[in-house]
DNA sequence: ACCATATTTGAACAATTGTTCAAACATAGT
DNA sequence: ACTATGTTTGAACAATTGTTCAAATATGGT
């Protein structure tokens, strides 16, 4: 009838479901955490975030350094925008992007550690 | 003829490009770096996730707390397990899970927290 | 007003994703 | 050997993704 419903016989398992329940958060903050560490899941945006994390940098010098078009980088650059890891300002023509804030280069560097200690 | 050639004319901008790019890591390692965090990004296993940061974990248990179908949680291990962000062990019939290491737990913090001043 | 530069946008496309379902495999108890 | 429980697997499907291309928008200089 419940597809879903599981599931494990044995009582000895199981008994802190509830309380692991309770813990979790709303769905609605699930969600949020999923977009914004989505925004990280590309290595194309991964190379951006990168460049930004040692300059403020303009749409066009991200193409030239990523190898990216100028098209492609605009549109990760919306993405990054929209979830939250870059901001950016405009000066003249250019606009300047540069990370949102310490948590986009503490993610990446744990990240980072993560993978050299894995191997 | 090069499709991708960038791009600014302007020269005030794009004297740190060369310095840029090379301080950047590796395709490799960005790709590691990529498909590590992609794994964060979707609400299934942000779940899982924060579930197994509170108690290690069976997977019909996981099913459970997530209201997730048991097949599915088994896919989304799956993932979880080759990109290294969480460890199993068995016991009889059970096969328990925890998170791979702090950096894991480390990376929903520091997201949670940049959620949350975003609002 | 016009032109060049910088950037964004929208449609199109192949490629990838997450779930479901049915079937398989693994372990433990009888 | 058989059965029940726990878990994984593979095929199928709709839905989403990232890139390209062509066209649009924005700013500044003449």
């Amino acid at each position: 009838m419940v597809k879903n419903a599981p599931v494990c016989k044995s009582r000895s398992v199981g008994e802190y479901v509830d309380e692991v329940v309770s813990s979790l958060p709303s769905d609605e903050h699930i969600i949020e955490l999923a977009e914004f560490l989505e925004a990280f899941g590309d290595s194309s945006r991964i190379k951006i975030l990168l460049a930004l994390s040692n300059h403020e940098l303009c749409t066009c010098d991200i193409s030239a350094i990523t190898g990216l078009s100028v098209s492609a980088v605009s549109h990760q650059l919306r993405v990054l925008r929209d979830k939250k890891l870059v901001k950016y300002r405009r000066e003249g023509r250019n606009i300047f992007y540069s990370l949102d804030d310490e948590h986009v280069a503490d993610i990446l560097s744990i990240a980072s550690q993560h993978i050299e200690e894995e191997g």
